[in-house]
DNA sequence: CGTAAATGTTTTTTT
DNA sequence: AACATTTACG
């Protein structure tokens, strides 16, 4: 095809694009935000512009650079842009922030005193090495967790700080000593030839500032940078982007971000909203899109996720709407407990699907993995198709972090961790204290410790039976080393690593259930590993085939294993469900400390939190419900008795069919002398007490007596009791006379009146 | 050194 | 409730 493209094929890119979309999809040189509101086919323009850049010729494949959030999320944009050009889109960088770095640092790593088979730590691997260096350091583990530890070294990375800039900008013995262990581990890390997550996008950032030369390179290999969910980006990513797109005003710098600062939802790793909020200031010359009209949802979802942003401060403002029509209102739902939320749900599942829904239209969003578990027992109970994105991910099972290892260690004759994970398991009687003997012979020696285990007799203190079994151990190792060496494919030899170290055997004679899943698990692993060998086989050029295959599934998230369309419903937290759409969705468990999370509100992050909720309103095309518990066990204890979600009160009446609410409440609210009453029939009833007054929703904060300590009080559902303590944000302790407990109620919702 | 019981910890969200 | 880690004992 010539470069110079017909009008009329030029003009099929931008068929059925409205006006803002084909000002951002046309733009020409220079830096371009595109605020984009939810279901504001944002991914659309990005697939469109992709493909106008190559069509018109100002770009070619290999001088793309597409980031989006998630792998999967890369393989659809590739596909699409392929479609619409009907030509191989292999020369693209049409991937995440971190796989873009791996492959960078596939060749530029060297650089940095790494080499090019470096292995990449997931968050447990990290945590275990942070314990590592605690115990080394003789650190209070109990004032220093490990994960809370690794929290502060992930958050200091994120914003490009190295241990010594962290120890220069933090005071305190506390975080004196998070220094310390920071150091250490960033050392380890580097002696061992591995990089945890951070790491990645650090390493990049330190290549590209170091070596002028690399930078030029990637700038102009790069012409044209497109940035996907730019509301979630790190500092550290904005330094990256900033390198690559050339911070040099009289450059064209390239710079195409999408997002929306309405759907911020990942500070806690880091993400700083004001990437995009000050992408204005950063690129002077930045023209602005705003995307507005949503092709997702109707106008009744819409206008509720409209009222509820609104209750955020400083957001850039942003009104969605639709030509779609009204659409049924959104369902409230209360009830007795979690599994009464699950009973509820799946049976309103099993209603849709008899009316001839498939199942892979519905979805359910909750807040945390654990809720998961209460909607799958139901599910199953029904037999009810389902999937499980996140929680507890393929790659995090034991087994399979095992099996890895395996390999890692084989190619990374210095990772202490991996080597840890493996010498004995199976059991081969090599415990703790011999493998501490090791370790720290191979630092004292400055040796791999590969090495320092190849020579068992060498290790002062060793004794004969951990000899011998650490001896055996290394032939077979080295045995496998030799075949992957002479470049076996990776498949073959991960069957050979799970026979001959007899790790397959010992899961064999456990004769358990659990086992046998296991087993299963590390076929599909082989399987998995003989794609990769299809896959690569066409290209003879490719070395070291097994750490590239390690580093590639080490960035293999568990939103990226979703399957669309399979009959299935599907089940995700709302952190997962970002960029996504299902017609039907249930939200559920909406009640305060659920839902926004009670660590947010200690924490005063309730604005995110309220994203979060705009978020899964969003989601929906046609159906949304919303469902929240009186009462919800927590770690299996005690019931816990939560109220409503405040973000339901956020939400205006005239939308929401409420339903279930139970007796008591309408009239704890009425004794307590709501005022203006209003739109009771929207609230129908759940048959008994009435349901409660919408006013009460809006004024309730306001409506609230106040209670002292001895105020005798009535609760509508325990009865009569007495103030016994005041705290402070309007809690009140109240031990009541029925069956003598104390609870903690919030005065201002809690359906309590003064005698 | 390995096992089993006891104890502790976890639930925010994830590339 | 589920899981990881520590402790006690054989």
């Amino acid at each position: 095809m010539p470069d110079a493209a017909p009008a009329d094929r030029l003009e099929s890119l931008l068929d059925g694009l409205n006006e803002p979309q084909r000002a951002a999809v046309v733009h020409g040189e220079g830096p371009l935000l595109v605020l984009a509101g939810a279901g504001s086919g944002k991914t659309r323009v990005l697939v469109h512009r992709i493909a106008f850049l190559i069509r018109t010729g100002q770009a070619r494949p290999g001088e793309i650079l597409a980031i989006t959030f998630t792998n999967k999320a890369a393989q659809e944009m590739r596909e699409r842009v392929g479609m619409l050009l009907g030509h191989s889109t292999r020369a693209m960088w049409v991937m995440t922030f971190h796989a873009a770095c791996v492959r960078i640092l596939r060749s530029e790593a060297p650089r940095l005193g790494y080499t090019r088979q470096f292995t990449i730590y997931d968050t447990s691997d990290s945590r275990r090495l942070v314990k590592r260096c605690l115990d080394e350091l003789d650190v209070d583990s109990k004032r220093f967790t490990p994960a809370a530890v690794l929290n502060q070294i992930s958050d200091a990375k994120n914003k490009l700080r190295d241990p010594d800039a962290y120890r220069q900008l933090v005071g305190g013995y506390y975080e004196q000593t998070i220094a310390d262990v920071y150091e250490r581990y960033q050392a380890q890390l580097h002696s061992m030839n591995a990089m945890d997550f951070d790491d990645l996008l650090n390493n990049v950032v330190n290549v590209l500032q170091l070596f002028p030369e690399v930078r030029a390179r990637y700038q102009a290999t790069f012409r044209h940078i497109l940035v996907d969910e730019y509301q979630d980006t790190n500092h550290a990513q904005y330094r990256l982007l900033q390198l690559l797109a050339g911070d040099d005003p009289s450059l064209p710098r390239n710079l195409m971000v999408v997002g929306d600062d309405g759907q911020s939802v990942y500070s806690f790793r880091g993400a700083d909203i004001s990437n995009i909020l000050n992408f204005q200031d950063d690129y002077q010359d930045a023209v602005t899109v705003k995307l507005e009209q949503n092709y997702r949802s109707n106008q009744t979802i819409l206008s509720a996720a409209n009222a509820i942003i609104a209750h955020n401060r400083a957001q850039i403002p942003k009104t969605l709407w639709t030509d779609q029509g009204e659409g049924d209102p959104i369902v409230v739902r209360e009830l007795e407990d979690e599994h009464a939320e699950g009973r509820y749900v799946v049976g309103e599942i099993e209603r849709l699907v008899e009316e001839g829904v498939s199942r892979s239209e519905i979805a359910i969003f909750y807040r945390t993995n654990a809720q998961s578990r209460v909607m799958e027992d139901t599910l199953v109970r029904r037999e009810i198709a389902y999937q499980v994105i996140g929680g507890t991910k393929f790659y995090e099972r034991a087994e399979i972090k095992d099996a890895v290892s395996y390999l890692t260690i084989l190619g990374n004759g210095q990772d202490v961790v991996s080597f840890t994970r493996v010498v004995n398991s199976p059991r081969r009687g090599i415990g703790q204290t011999s493998l501490s003997r090791v370790i720290s012979h191979a630092q004292t020696m400055g040796i791999p410790i590969w090495e320092a285990a190849e020579d068992p007799l060498g290790v002062p203190g060793l004794g004969s039976a951990a000899v011998k079994s650490l001896g055996r151990f290394m032939d077979t190792m080295n045995n496998l080393r030799a075949r992957m060496d002479e470049g076996v494919p990776v498949g073959d030899l991960l069957e050979a690593v799970l026979h001959e170290t007899g790790y397959l055997d010992a899961l064999e004679n456990e004769r358990s259930i659990e086992a046998q899943g296991r087993i299963e698990n590390l076929q599909e692993l082989v399987e998995v590993a003989r794609e990769f060998d299809h896959a690569t086989a066409e290209d003879p050029e490719l070395e070291d085939t097994v750490d590239v295959f390690l580093q590639q599934i080490s960035l293999v998230a568990d939103a990226d294993t979703r399957e669309d369309d399979t009959g299935m419903v599907t089940l995700m937290t709302l952190h997962n469900a970002k960029g996504l759409e299902y017609p039907i969705v249930y939200l559920i468990g909406c009640e305060e400390g659920v839902f926004p999370h009670s660590r947010s509100i200690e924490e005063g992050t309730l604005e995110e939190e309220r994203r979060l909720m705009y978020v899964g309103i969003t989601r929906a095309m046609r159906s949304l419900t919303i469902s929240h518990a009186r009462r919800r066990a927590v770690f299996g204890g005690a019931p816990n008795y939560g109220l409503p979600s405040r973000f339901l009160a956020e939400l205006p009446t005239d939308l929401v069919d409420r339903q279930g609410t139970a007796s008591g409440w309408g009239a704890a609210t009425v004794a307590a002398g709501a005022p203006r009453p209003r739109a009771m029939s929207s609230w129908s009833s759940g048959g008994g007490g009435g349901g409660r007054s919408a006013s009460a929703w809006d004024e309730g904060q306001q409506a609230a007596p106040s209670f002292r300590m001895g105020d005798d009080v009535v609760h509508a559902a325990f009865g009569d009791g007495v103030v016994t303590g005041v705290e402070g944000g309007g809690v009140v302790v109240v031990r009541f006379a029925s069956d003598g407990s104390e609870r903690k109620l919030m005065a201002d919702y809690a359906p309590i009146t003064k005698k």
